[in-house]
DNA sequence: AGGTGATTTAAACGACTGTTTATGTCGAAG
DNA sequence: CTTCGACATAAACAGTCGTTTAAATCACCT
């Protein structure tokens, strides 16, 4: 083995992490990407194959890691535990999960998981369909499973519904970034801020559904 | 004049518009505009200088077209009479003012705004500080205002995260249409959906707003 | 008719980018 | 020492794209 190993693979796919989540699939340069990594701008192709399968590799190794994260520090109890958890402690499941994704999101330390999700929903590739299906569609369930319990009269279409609107306000300030921060007249999210979000998230959602929960099947007047 | 005045300006620039925001600034082609709009290659310079200026060209057309539409359907009273209208008519007009958002976002003919403001999030031009500054404040000081005379006891910093929660849970099914797409297991948005989505919306941030006010001054406990 | 200024056109330029090729380097096995 | 295979490097290739250039076309005015 020459000095490093396969080092050089893993710088490479470190610097196209970075330069495809801070500039997208086109705007990141296999040049840029080398220079980053210290290697030879023939070393992504030979290592990878082409652009396109290191982007993906890159898509894949970032879904891993969040998956890992989510499910290690947010995992849910088997369902029958569920049904016999306090009201108290599927709030605290929820409050957890949302502090989980709004760290994920916007945290001081917040990965690139964001912003490489936001230029797949911008320009879906053949990675869509994988990260819809094997990654928000579990997460999405779950949080329907707890939303369930905590409002059993809610009809699943609301809770469905509710659930995106959980979601909804999380990404809001991750994919209008710019826009928040300009708004708040600051530079970057202040610390402890994912945290403030998340508080105000689940009590705003918790409202939310305790009316919808009570309105029952109440229409709206046209 | 010709057979058509400034015509192939206009067409060029009704081109430009659906190109970039169906593939973005850099993933529109000059040479693609051109042929949609029936001109040659050196028109698109020759008529706006350049690719960037034609790409800012677009952005103002479609701000000012936004504008114009939001202020037309779902215009505020005045602050006195806003004071003096009953609690349902101020509920009428947030349902107003999101059903023409969600309108715009993801209706049946909705316009190509969405897109553009996305990839504006995504990779921010010289356009965002007039996007913020001249469009979205303003719309935001207006539904802030409304939320404002619907919940007195509110803080002013929790009725701009309100605002954000109402906006984010719009802004939703704009951003994550790709994935909301797969999950619904449809192509497309079904008709009246963005009517469907303003009214859960608007229940769910009115209990969200209501438990707010509600629970006054309190924290959470860590 | 002829000139004039504004548009349109075809063609070429020049820069950039992903990829390939051909060669070089280096450690380990024979 | 030679050979071999894995990896690295420099150079070139081929295609794309925004832009420019120079000629052509057209409407309009005197």
């Amino acid at each position: 083995m020459s000095k490093q190993d396969g080092d050089t693979r893993k710088r490479l796919l470190r610097a196209a992490t970075e330069l495809f989540a801070a500039t997208g699939f086109h705007g990141a340069k296999i040049r840029d990407i080398a220079e980053r990594a210290g290697a030879n701008v023939a070393a992504a192709n030979y290592h990878f194959g082409s652009k396109a399968a290191l982007y993906l590799d890159v898509l894949r190794s970032q879904f891993g890691d969040i998956r890992g994260r989510l499910t290690a520090r947010a995992g849910l109890p088997s369902e029958e535990r569920l049904a016999r958890l306090p009201r108290s402690e599927l709030v605290a499941l929820m409050h957890a999960r949302l502090t989980t994704m709004l760290d994920i999101l916007i945290g001081p330390q917040a990965g690139v998981w964001g912003r490489l999700m936001q230029r797949e929903m911008a320009d879906p590739s053949e990675a869509l369909p994988h990260i819809v299906e094997e990654f928000m569609k579990p997460q999405m369930a779950e949080m329907r499973l707890v939303l369930t319990h905590l409002f059993p009269t809610l009809p699943a279409a609301e809770v469905d519904r509710c659930v995106f609107s959980m979601i909804g306000q999380s990404l809001f300030y991750q994919t209008m970034r710019p826009a928040v921060l300009r708004f708040l007249g600051r530079e970057e999210y202040p610390r402890g801020f994912a945290r403030q979000v998340a508080d105000h998230v689940l009590e705003f959602s918790l409202g939310g559904m305790e009316r919808l929960a009570a309105q029952g099947g109440s229409r709206r007047a046209s």
